[in-house]
Formats: C-alpha cells, structure tokens, sequence
DNA sequence: TTCACGTGTCAGAACTTTCTTACACATGAA
DNA sequence: TTCATGTGTAAGAAAGTTCTGACACGTGAA
C-alpha cells in the first residue's frame, strides 16, 4: 500500500531532499538497482565516499530512502540503501491541501513558552 | 490541457522552487483566490514586498506562476500572478526517468568512463 | 604488521539562499 | 508639493548547503 500523504512539512523536507541533481541521481540508480551499499554506490556514481553519506542521510530523514546496516559474510559492516515506497501528486489544488499542515510562521514574538532564560 | 513533461533539469528547478515553506504559501494562495498582485499578496501573506518579490521570480522562472503587468483603471502598474497549469507526479520509476534528461556532471575534463561493478 | 576493504565523523572553504533596509521610478488625488 | 498607492532593484548580513580532505574505527587476508 501507498504511504500515507505527508503533512506540509515533510512536503517540504522531501521536495527539498529531490531537489538536488545528485540526490535524483542516488534515487534514480537506487531505484534501478533495487540496493546496493555506499563505497560501492560512491564509485557507481563518481563522488566521494562522505559527500554520498551525507546525501544519503538527508534522503533518509525524508523518508524517500531506507537503510540497514548489515553484515557480509566476511564479516564487514556494510549499509545497504534501497527506496522507500513514496508517490506524490503535485498540483496547485494538493499544494494548497499540504499548506494546511504547515507550521505556521515563525512569530515568536507572541506568548509561547520559556524561549530564553 | 497538461503542459509536457520537464527534462530533468527543470524538474529540479520546480522542486526546488517549492521546496520552501513560504514559496508553497504562495503558491497555495494564488491557488485559492485565483490571482493577486503583488503589493497585496505581499499583505496578505505577510511579508515584505521585496522579499515576495524575489520568491514570485523564483516561482515564476521553475514554471509555476506565470505573471503579466497590467494597468489599473488610476494608472498604477500593477503586477498580476496566478498559478499555471502543472500536475507532477514524483515516484521512484518517474525519477528515474527525468534523471536521464540530466545535464551531466560537471566533467570538464577526461570524457566519460566505462563503469563496472 | 600492513594492506584492502568496509563503516562513520569532523573542520573549514566555497557557494547559494533568504531576508532586511534603502533606494529609484511611476501614477492620481488632496 | 506632498501623500498614498503601485512598480522594480541593489547592497549586505545571516544562515544554510555542498564539497574536500583528513581522521578514527572495524574486519579478514597476506
């Protein structure tokens, strides 16, 4: 089944984690691939092994990737990466639906609670 | 009718023109009252003209909004944005596919390399 | 021990995005 | 003229993103 539909902030965070030509790039060849580990994936795609981990994370906190760290018969630590099950249908008429969702704007001028000391 | 599907390139253009809370605000509120200008979307939304400003070009530019300067029965200039037609669907097979309309990596050097795995 | 492979993290440079404040120009009305 | 309305742009601060080059740790094999 399809996931459920994201509120106006994890919108946010998953358009962000897309828009990036090398994020597509981890997705897109993920998605063909079915898995596949980082040093591996790192030379698959042509950047350094750090520059993909952090890629990867902000994909992973977006919910569009999950990993797992695993351990091969050698007995290595290895992180398999595969994509997660998303779908998500961008028109004007959902965007106004997620914007419901959203955090309102920062206004911490009004009452909240302890800000500051 | 839908507008074509984007190259790669443009679609992470649009994703990255919504991926921001206020830009989706804006988005949303054309979405709702159909078109505004710029002076009062700026009030309604509750930020500075400037600052609008700049986020309706970046919408403008990914292809979202579209804009046209018309003349007020009292002369003034005024600037009318309503949304366009877009309709995205963003999967794992539909990412796939905008990534080989990429422009490829920055490779001003050596030519492209056979990969293995 | 050393090497080849895997994992992760940190510091800083370079660049981009976001936002404010200030300026310039136009119009019609008082 | 001055005020209130509209348009646009530019400079610079602040914050965030992207990327490289170390570093530290693990394993099994030579």
């Amino acid at each position: 089944m399809t996931p459920r539909r994201p509120t106006g902030d994890e919108l946010v965070e998953m358009l962000a984690a897309l828009a990036n030509p090398l994020r597509l790039r981890i997705v897109a060849q993920l998605a063909v691939v079915g898995r596949d580990y980082v040093s591996h994936l790192a030379r698959e795609i042509g950047i350094s092994r750090p520059l993909l981990h952090m890629h990867l994370q902000r994909l992973e906190a977006a919910g569009l990737i999950v990993g797992s760290l695993e351990l091969s018969e050698d007995g290595k630590a290895m992180k398999f990466f595969e994509v997660a099950d998303f779908d998500l249908h961008l028109s004007a008429a959902t965007l106004a639906e997620a914007v419901a969702t959203l955090t309102p704007p920062d206004s911490d001028k009004g009452p909240s609670h302890k800000e500051r000391s």
